[in-house]
DNA sequence: TAGATTGTTAATCGATTAACAATC
DNA sequence: TAGATTGTTAATCGATTAACAATC
């Protein structure tokens, strides 16, 4: 059960793929599996998935016979640590801001939204995914009262910035940036960015049998 | 100005914010700058700047001096093909459809929105960003008759991979799979799935100060 | 026991960082 | 020339793959 001291961030982000490809085996009726039968669902090889739950420290493979997949399911979620809740919010109601909030993937985790915000004051007031907006105005002291730990930015590239600076001088530690633009924050706070257009762009990048992809690994 | 057979993909990946970056500085007037002040503005650090653009074969920089941000621009513009136009359709006009859409970054690099498509009646019809909502019954078709490579997945888990089917077998060679299932598919297809709630779940093991994210590197 | 499948080791591959010689 | 900054090399780090000994 007690994983060594780090696991590589490339396994911890493939556990909740992991995750869902036991879950679905389960409702399936399968309740033990050897890893080729996991590993082929969650869209890996079986020396990876071997690899990754030995890096976790999984125990709940027995040579010869596959995993009992409620065990492994159980140690996977314990790595994931979603028994610790850890809150959010969610800057910018446009049609981003609220596809995430009502995404299934946001509620997954021991994950907790706290609240929406947006400058559009016919926003303001309405519900999303259960959980009102707010105006912007009122962003710092939210997350400065609430201890809000995680902000996730769904607005403008003109804005990013601004919020970022906002939140951080709040007490944010971690952003998660939906705005295609290079956030500068202090060296304490984690930020991650997913800019939607680059990803179109590195497969347009293969369709047009661009040399400068001569190969590149299917599937991420 | 012609690279090496082939670019890594993470140096491919963040020409982006190279370029953003560069248009930045250009529109405050600097039309010449060193490594350093470029690679501040892309959040990487000035070695792997230069390393990326030596990988890339760009060739505007002189020692001592800097770089021509003109010419700079036009060879890394190069390097991402933009010249030669691609064209995607997105399946799934909820908020993420629409978001997507809309999004300006969709808009880049030689990419074209050809169609939206979903199955709910009351969407067809309408407009998202200039184009037309078609019913996922014509989808396949579409795909066929238009030559469309890349397909943009938002719709729901439940109907991701039946979609993927469908444009498989039109003939479509790649796709941008935002639902969190793994999707089967033939190899000679390329697969890029962003599962935005695991994203999310990786800042929150950071939040939660787990052991297992003893450490991770900041910014990505 | 024989067959199957794990967990781990070693080899490979790819990406980042640091340092510095080349040179404007 | 002296100072600055590039482009590249070598060292490090991290992740994946392959192979197989351990063992149920």
């Amino acid at each position: 059960m007690p994983q060594s001291s780090h696991v590589p961030l490339a396994t911890l982000e493939r556990l909740p793929a992991y995750l869902r490809a036991i879950d679905a085996l389960t409702s399936h009726g399968v309740g033990h599996a050897p890893s080729s039968l996991v590993a082929q669902r969650s869209g890996v090889s079986s020396a990876q998935f071997r690899k990754d739950l030995s890096l976790v420290g999984a125990s709940s493979g027995v040579r010869g016979s596959g995993y009992d997949l409620a065990g492994l399911r159980g140690e996977l979620r314990d790595v994931l640590g979603s028994a610790e809740r850890v809150s959010f919010v969610i800057v910018g109601a446009g049609h981003l801001g609220h596809a995430l909030a009502a995404s299934s993937s946001f509620r997954r985790g021991g994950l907790d939204m706290l609240g929406i915000f947006d400058i559009d004051d016919e926003k303001v007031g309405t519900q999303i995914a259960g959980v009102v907006v707010r105006h912007d105005s009122s962003l710092a002291d939210f997350v400065a009262e609430n201890g809000v730990s995680i902000v996730v930015i769904a607005t403008g590239p003109d804005s990013a910035q601004s919020v970022a600076d906002v939140v951080v001088r709040a007490g944010a530690q971690e952003i998660l940036n939906f705005a295609s633009v290079v956030l500068q924050v202090p060296p304490c706070v984690e930020v991650r960015s997913i800019d939607l257009g680059v990803e179109l762009q590195m497969l347009a990048l293969h369709a047009r049998g661009s040399q400068a992809m001569a190969q590149v690994p299917s599937v991420r």
